[in-house]
DNA sequence: CATGAATGAGTATTCATTCAT
DNA sequence: AATGAATGAATACTCATTCAT
């Protein structure tokens, strides 16, 4: 179901597309040089073009490795025949994950995604794993309003940008803070739920790991 | 109520931070040249230069010029003594207007933004502006919790970046179409009144699915 | 009649164009660098960028200046109504000047009709010097070979070629020594001249100024 | 007579000559790039470098290659003991046949001659090619000149020059075409031989115009 | 013989900034 | 206020060459 990057990242690649993350995260795209990239991995200048020819095409390695990880992340644990309510909490707690694990490759996505708006290469990277990640949400919440676990009223496509705004927005007002996350993720999940269902949504409500 | 920018912009300064705030928007920090402003704005380099001595005290300018004509739409309306879901209301059609008058300040903010996390003299500049939107929405949130217009059991701190969130992720994915937008503010609405309240939350309600 | 460089070429562009020749002349086109033309003009790079935006455009002003040096030495002595075997006689001696005075401005010319083969805007401002010097001269044969002056059997077009090719390729054996180009100016008189004219072709017979 | 080449050229060094030889005739050394010699045989640079170990033996080995072969034809048919009228014409058939099998030779050697001026190693290769070529040509000239069947005032050296510089200069004006080189060896025939000789330069004349 | 990987020294070009006028 | 000209410091990219395997 995932689309893999073409060419799978060999060593030097792989070290490249790295290093390239990591100081997008700490610098953005716009103090993005080759000549640091190369020092990160250790190489020369020339031995970086040697493996990745133009600033271009890593940039596009570095936005392929990214959906890559990014999708990777939601692929590990399988969701298939899981109710629409067990799904959700899955979303927020892969999320909660990454924030924690993996903040750096949250801070080089956004930069990415911004980027996205004038780079068609980057856009055309970027948008499976976005279109993606929506139409999971869209799919489960419209499935949870349909058996009566979420809000009765809920419109999927709408709510599904509300929940990914919601989440991407999060880490710029509060970084990687997990407790943070924990109230935001709690008043999604209020925001979603059918307040008029008797049953609890789950064994265990937010928030909570 | 709102910080004044320190130095009123006179004619060339206005222009200037005008052209670097259409330049931003359609190409980015990464791809913002002082040559490119002075062209916009028909003047020499070194004549830019005159008026704003550097590059970073151009950006400031920029930053301080953006948040007060964002904070000058919300001050336009006043909103004292009106109920919350009135004012709430508001502060969607706000975010609406702006979208469909001014897109362009739209996206140079959300490029300001992402810029704010490694310029402190951005982020210095783009502050009190996030700072007084979200405390507006929370004081609204809270309020309209209080009196039984809201969900009772809202957060108001989470739910105003769950608003922020939704409001400033939208153009991302759908533009700046009033239409898409009406669909998400309604969500959003949606998600936040009080479901057991009989009586309907104002006099007209928004356009639903 | 003249095709004139459409820029005419102000103080420092000239000094740009002369730098350029000389060093094509020295090291031709395979070694002519940018940093060299600025160090000899005594600027800087940027500044050489300043006046001329990229090496296509400076090798198209060294083109053009050329041109425009070549064909004002053709011009500057009028040539109208003068009787063929003059004309041809003056044809030599222009060249023979160019040897001594501006053998540079020769090697150069040599170095810019190689790299005409692969560079149109080179070819596009060369060919109106090539074609302008060609014809003239098929212009001289032809009156020449009317009037009796030239052999009778002279193919105008083929022996313009005979003539350029001679005094062009000359310098490649002999450098710019005026003595052996006296000699090479000789023969190709003789090889032109009519052998059955009574009357000797001029009042000073050739080698001599 | 002929100057062998001291290392002979072995199936690799063989190879890239050819490669570097047509490379040159392509784009002219100012565009030779050794990588792209590489990528013309099949190999691996490093593998280039095993075999010729710099740029500056490798443009060697295509001068003395190419020295070789223009002069293996000038040898391949035997002139010993013939008439100058017809060794002259077998010199101007060998080189329109040159210009017809090999126009690659052709453009590959004008490069190398402006090169030449530069680069001592290459004049030192080059040079006895055009000294022998000059030679034969000298020699021809001065026997038809002592024999009658060619002007009685030809200067043989000067001549030659007349002749090398027809030849070679043609083909920038009107390329390998044979039917223009055929009007131009027509008009070089007549430029030379004697035109006061009773019977004819010999059984076969050149097309005229 | 052959190659993948690596590199030092360049190479044209860019950009914010300065300064004399 | 305004500008033409100038510049230092970068910046992505290139190329012949080397070396371990």
């Amino acid at each position: 179901m995932s689309i893999p990057c073409p060419e799978p990242l060999t060593g030097r690649r792989r070290e490249i597309a790295a290093a390239a993350r990591s100081l997008v995260a700490e610098r953005g795209f716009e103090g993005l040089r080759t000549r640091d990239i190369a020092d990160r991995v250790g190489i020369n200048i020339a031995t970086l073009h040697y493996h990745v020819p133009t600033k271009e095409a890593l940039i596009e390695l570095l936005a392929l490795s990214m959906r890559d990880d990014f999708m990777a992340q939601n692929i590990a644990r399988p969701r298939e025949g899981r109710p629409p309510v067990e799904r959700l909490r899955m979303e927020l707690d892969d999320f909660r994950e990454t924030l924690e694990t993996d903040y750096e490759l949250m801070l080089a996505l956004a930069e990415l995604i911004e980027r996205a708006r004038r780079d068609e290469n980057v856009a055309a990277a970027i948008r499976p794993m976005q279109k993606h990640w929506r139409t999971q949400i869209e799919t489960i919440l419209a499935e949870g309003r349909d058996d009566g676990s979420f809000r009765t009223d809920l419109d999927p496509e709408a709510a599904a940008i509300m929940v990914i705004g919601t989440l991407t927005t999060f880490p710029r007002f509060e970084g990687p803070n997990p407790k943070a996350f924990d109230r935001i993720a709690a008043e999604l999940w209020r925001a979603i739920i059918n307040p008029g269902r008797d049953d609890p949504p789950g064994p265990q409500i937010l928030p909570g790991t």
